[in-house]
DNA sequence: CTTGACCCTAACATTAATGTCATCGTTTAT
DNA sequence: ATAAACGATGACATTAATGTTAGGGTCAAG
């Protein structure tokens, strides 16, 4: 299946699909005319990569694994797991900092909603 | 005072104090020499500016209020209150969409975690 | 007058996935 | 053979505050 095809089964855009490959994330084969030729196994492939993506991960960091786990279970591809570890504890660190900003922003407009009502 | 001086005061590199007069935060006045030149009451209003800074407002939405929180109270000033809304609900928006990712995450932890206990 | 410590402007880099555009070759149907 | 649809590559843009560097002025102390 050629690169149209594939992004419209997947709705991944023709555009990440270039990106993918020159990432070394999806090497399709050429055909003669240098049209990329994708297996029936993209299509897999691809939403694989999204879910990853959409977990926040770098197409670095997926590409270290995303070969064992097209064949296995997560558990035993040994590099996930320090990955995940890791991203979780971005994530939390993210949420905090949220999470301050957010209880500065809502002390500061209840102060002035409170100002407003005794002037 | 010049910027090097309101830099040690402030914590603010040079090039952000440059940025910020650039961008119409503050605009010190220019000696012949081409010099910037910082009154006494700029190390008051770059804090002013790195506090809202560091609740995630652009140098826009700062310029927009800032005159006013100076002189005023923040109560007075009805640009702020629109604006802290806003930036309340981007922020309860990522922190939500922080804690999905999250959640996935430690269901991907645990499965893994789980899967080798017991293979 | 020279050195060192300041100051100035202008320009590029940073991060990472994706969008967009220009320019070109290929294939297919009429 | 020509037009439409598709594919390829390459380059630039996106966001916003800050870092960095290059190339030059200024000033004060020795």
């Amino acid at each position: 299946m050629k690169i149209g095809e594939l992004a419209r089964r997947t709705g991944a855009s023709i555009r990440s699909l270039r990106y993918y490959d020159e990432q070394g994330l999806i090497k399709p084969l050429r055909l003669e005319n240098g049209y990329r030729e994708y297996s029936k196994l993209a299509e897999d492939q691809v939403r694989t990569i999204q879910f990853y993506l959409s977990l926040g991960l770098s197409t670095e960091q997926i590409s270290s694994f995303l070969q064992c786990v097209l064949i296995n279970k997560e558990a035993f591809c040994s590099e996930i797991l320090p990955i995940y570890e890791q991203k979780l504890s971005e994530i939390d660190q993210q949420i905090n900092q949220l999470s301050l900003i957010k209880s500065n922003l809502e002390d500061r407009i209840a102060s002035i909603l409170a100002e407003q009502q005794q002037p």
